[in-house]
DNA sequence: ACTAACTTGAACATGCCTGTTCGGGTTAAA
DNA sequence: TTTAACCCGAACAGGCATGTTCAAGTTAGT
């Protein structure tokens, strides 16, 4: 059903698709599939329930149109999850994560920031609504690469060993998310936030017996 | 609205109330409403948006009826909240948070962690459907514990003082619920996870230039 | 026995959201 | 100009949840 998109008046279109001059005939699908997913994110950036009308009124579109793309609510909070984690995907690739595993995992913790604060709303959207599983294997690679900063950390011997590896990728995500809600409700200063997070979580990842190291900004 | 319940027949019963004998006329109003209470603590444990008529037919209990109490669905869930929090409350009173703010926490981060792992998806509910103030104001007792010894703990130079100390009670809380999921989720030992997190938070909330304490069991 | 307090299932009114269908446009390639 | 591919608003169908109302019990005090 997701991979099967319909205009609104019901003809097929994918098999008669493969003729090469055709690849240009619409861009304009391209690009309403793009404002429905700006709208999208938009909307459930504020309120992660906003429904379908909503979000096609405000990309403007018609509420078929966006069907037309996306046959279901879900397939679309999907999709905006996809684009969102990809798009923060390209921007952590953009981040140095060699060298001191420390000052690393601070520049990552920096350049997720901007994007978790962001996304706070949509992330709860597709929590909800999608299978857990799901979620897991979209953030997958994210989550990959801070793992491989708290294992070279590890091995450095200058990250805790005496907890699990998931736990501690889980307490840097749970940080994270927990710094975007108190900004979002004014309890947390945004711009301070990355400086307090990194700080918090290089002292939470630090073995016990061994010295807390100092931030540099 | 949520102070006036009336029965289904809708007869005024506030104002005869006064007399001492009717008191305890109808214990079973007191009991059905304490029925409705632990089964919607039940199905909301699992499922944060059970609707009304299933907590009613958990409860054995009229739809009806269970209207006749909450007048709606908020106000149910208000009360399931209220509730918890202060069973939580009770729990907690009895937890010794004097000595060593680092033992303190400890402690407390053993009692509270049933509480929460046990209650997750409830105070899921409740983020969603009641005013964040509202959620603030009925964890406000719970939150000042935590604070108290955060304080105390800085003052005595075991804690950090580097960073606001609202965020450092948010961390707090952070890990527990996220420990909480993950232990729903399968990924952390539920019987070792109170462990963790208190060696988590103890590190976290050690001092830059200081030494992390080990946790004792 | 009488009655007030309380309970109940059934049914109704509303409202909101999802997903579909219809009939009629628009545009650009052929 | 024809036509395929796409777009639109309006309107319908169905579901599910919240509250309300009704007419008929039940139970415990008097």
């Amino acid at each position: 059903m997701a991979a099967t998109p319909r205009g609104a008046g019901g003809r097929p279109r994918s098999a008669q698709r493969a003729a090469a001059p055709l690849m240009e005939r619409r861009a304009d699908a391209r690009r309403n599939i793009a404002s429905i997913l700006d709208a999208a994110v938009l909307l459930l950036s504020c309120d992660a329930d906003a429904s379908v009308a909503d979000i096609a009124k405000a990309a403007g579109v018609g509420r078929v149109t966006l069907y037309g793309h996306f046959s279901t609510r879900a397939d679309l909070v999907d999709a905006v999850l996809t684009r969102t984690v990809e798009q923060a995907d390209a921007t952590l690739d953009a981040t140095d994560t060699a060298g001191d595993p420390r000052q690393a995992l601070t520049r990552l913790v920096g350049a997720s920031w901007q994007i978790v604060h962001q996304f706070r709303s949509v992330l709860q959207a597709a929590q909800r609504e999608l299978p857990a599983e799901r979620i897991r294997a979209v953030h997958d690679r994210i989550l990959r690469r801070v793992q491989t900063i708290i294992d070279r950390g590890r091995q450095a011997g200058v990250f805790r060993d005496d907890l699990p590896e998931e736990w501690l990728v889980t307490v840097v995500f749970s940080l994270m998310h927990a710094a975007a809600e108190d900004s979002a409700a004014g309890a947390l200063d945004t711009d301070d936030a990355a400086r307090i997070i990194a700080a918090t979580l290089l002292a939470a990842l630090t073995a016990p017996g061994a010295t807390v190291p100092t931030v540099n900004p």
